[in-house]
DNA sequence: AATGAATGAGCTTTCATTCAT
DNA sequence: CATGAATGAAAGCTCATTCAT
């Protein structure tokens, strides 16, 4: 279920975020929601069937998010060096400057949360589950390169090089172990591309 | 606390890694985790003085096996292009072979333990933290080289180009997205070479 | 407070006999029953001043029904034989014909409601209550004959003598376990007769 | 689940059954049986999964208390009149003397749990079903004698005539409409018989 | 007058932790 | 030492009731 863009619905998810981002899912009591969004424990299973619930919505707002936010930057084809690097960037960046997103969505993808949504989408749509929803556009336009100007191996493989590298990057950033610039930036997707191109 | 090399303790310790690593650590029981190692719940508590206490206690006993797994087969400097190959090949090989201890690290650096360990060793000594326990032998090799074969980033910054792509395709391998054979993992590992090399 | 015999608040009354009838007092929310009767809960409230109150004024308006249904079909004394079986029929047809009549009143009588109620009466009108209100016809009439063609018993022995079968019988068809027919029900009163007659 | 006969379990099983028997199922949170009966809330729920289960629980260990009550003063065939009078004077005394049993049995046979039970029982054995366990001895003496000394009705309805009348009794004598004595009871007993008799 | 979103007290249930045996 | 019965704080969730619209 998508999120109602309510206004109380939103205050929810909010802080939802905030908290869980920070104490884990299993460190944030609905009590605690409530109070941190300004609204009574009963209004939260208005919105949200569940906690679940509540915490899988978040988690789709901020997929859609994150594909926006790449989306709008992305011009075409991902077997194109220059864009391959600007997408790095792009998500870096974009994570690097929501670090509660950062947070939450490591902690969702790692959780049995995360794992039964993977099995779910595995189910209904084997393709789309070779990657997280985060980097379907990614990986579309990177399998339209492969053998061409990308090595020629399997899909989850290309993706692991691609963006493992990336979320450890973040990782190390928001926990004070690199400084971040321009410069590095741009090395950091250069030396990306080098690992999958031919 | 590290773990008491007792027979209870271990079978302790076994009981909860695999009770862990699929159900997740509050999915998990304390009284599971007796029933299944055979012990009765206040035995475990004369061994660790917390749930928290035993699942970092059980974190460092994998790091510490990793670690002495991963050094037995390095030989030299991991700024020379085949010992770095040959420690991908060996480091996805450990990690698929052990899927439990995977699984138990993925949920542990991503969940607010991990997170606590982390800032915990930070405090206490920055450099030892730039990387995660795991990966400590790697890092050391990999600092050497910086400059002459290995490119001038981070160490931070090496490192998750290094090993990210690692993790990921762990993770995809043991979801069954990739099916994997020597001349693959091969190239994997001479992937993560060309994006870290000058 | 009576049921004011507005639409709405007959919509109310019905859609919460219903929904009580079948899933008891404590498995059917306000508004479960509001949505039912295509009424806010609100309106409820306006009709009600309490889930207590509407249940109480669901009860009082089957006993008035049942109490003219039944009124309708005396002509004269119950302690004349063929009234009295005649009555028994009536009653049970009358019940079997509306089982969720009969499933509300048998929960009601049987639950703190029933029995707080009984004790209201019971403080403010002694006489009324040595049965209940559904067979306060039957009751009188039977009066009458105390002594003469029926035994000389405490009026509320005479009262489960000729009720109590009658309850029980319905609970049975209703659940299943008896097929009723015009000779069976014949007999079923002609054997309450033979229970009470001198 | 019959009832364990450890000391805490008949503890909550007592404090259960009083609080039930005044207050309804509804009424009486777990919390409060807790108190009643000197126990942790925890513990309760070591001897009974549900406060389902502990319902259940009451209702087989009351109805096996009954059963053997009863059993203790039947010597032989119900279709003779003698024991058939007996016994409604046994089963009317040991109701009367137990008021929180009947209280405690009317509910939970009016109510969802007691409809669920005899559906089940309905399913895995339909003879069986046909009255309620509380009568089963009575039920099966009173078979024999269908069509010699009783009249050839519907088991069920023979069931009706004979206990319908004893319930009705039993709650009006606690409810203080009827003063029972000696004289009465036979009377009743006898009036019972003159139902069913040939 | 009618509505239904908002509320929070109160319920059932879980589970880390203790401690008498 | 080892045990597991006992505990109660704390969690998720429900629903009667209110009140702004």
């Amino acid at each position: 279920m998508s999120i109602e863009e309510t206004d109380k619905c939103r205050a929810v998810a909010n802080a939802a975020l905030e908290l869980i981002a920070e104490q884990g899912f299993h460190g944030t009591p609905i009590s605690q929601i409530a109070k941190h969004a300004g609204v009574g424990v009963g209004s939260i299973f208005r919105y949200f069937a569940d906690k679940d619930e509540l915490i899988h919505a978040i988690h789709a707002r901020l997929e859609e998010k994150l594909h926006l936010a790449l989306t709008a930057e992305i011009g075409g084809d991902l077997a194109n060096r220059e864009l391959f690097i600007q997408l790095v960037q792009a998500l870096v960046r974009h994570l690097v400057g929501n670090p509660l997103v950062f947070k939450f969505l490591e902690q969702y993808l790692n959780s049995p949360y995360g794992i039964e949504k993977m099995r779910e989408k595995f189910l209904e749509d084997a393709d789309a589950c070779l990657c997280s929803d985060r980097e379907k556009p990614f990986f579309n336009l990177l399998s339209a390169g492969r053998g061409k100007t990308i090595k020629d191996l399997p899909v989850a493989m290309i993706h692991s090089l691609a963006f493992g590298p990336v979320i450890f990057l973040v990782r190390d950033i928001l926990a004070g172990f690199v400084e971040l610039n321009d410069d590095l930036l741009l090395q950091f997707g250069e030396s990306g591309w080098d690992s999958i191109k031919i």
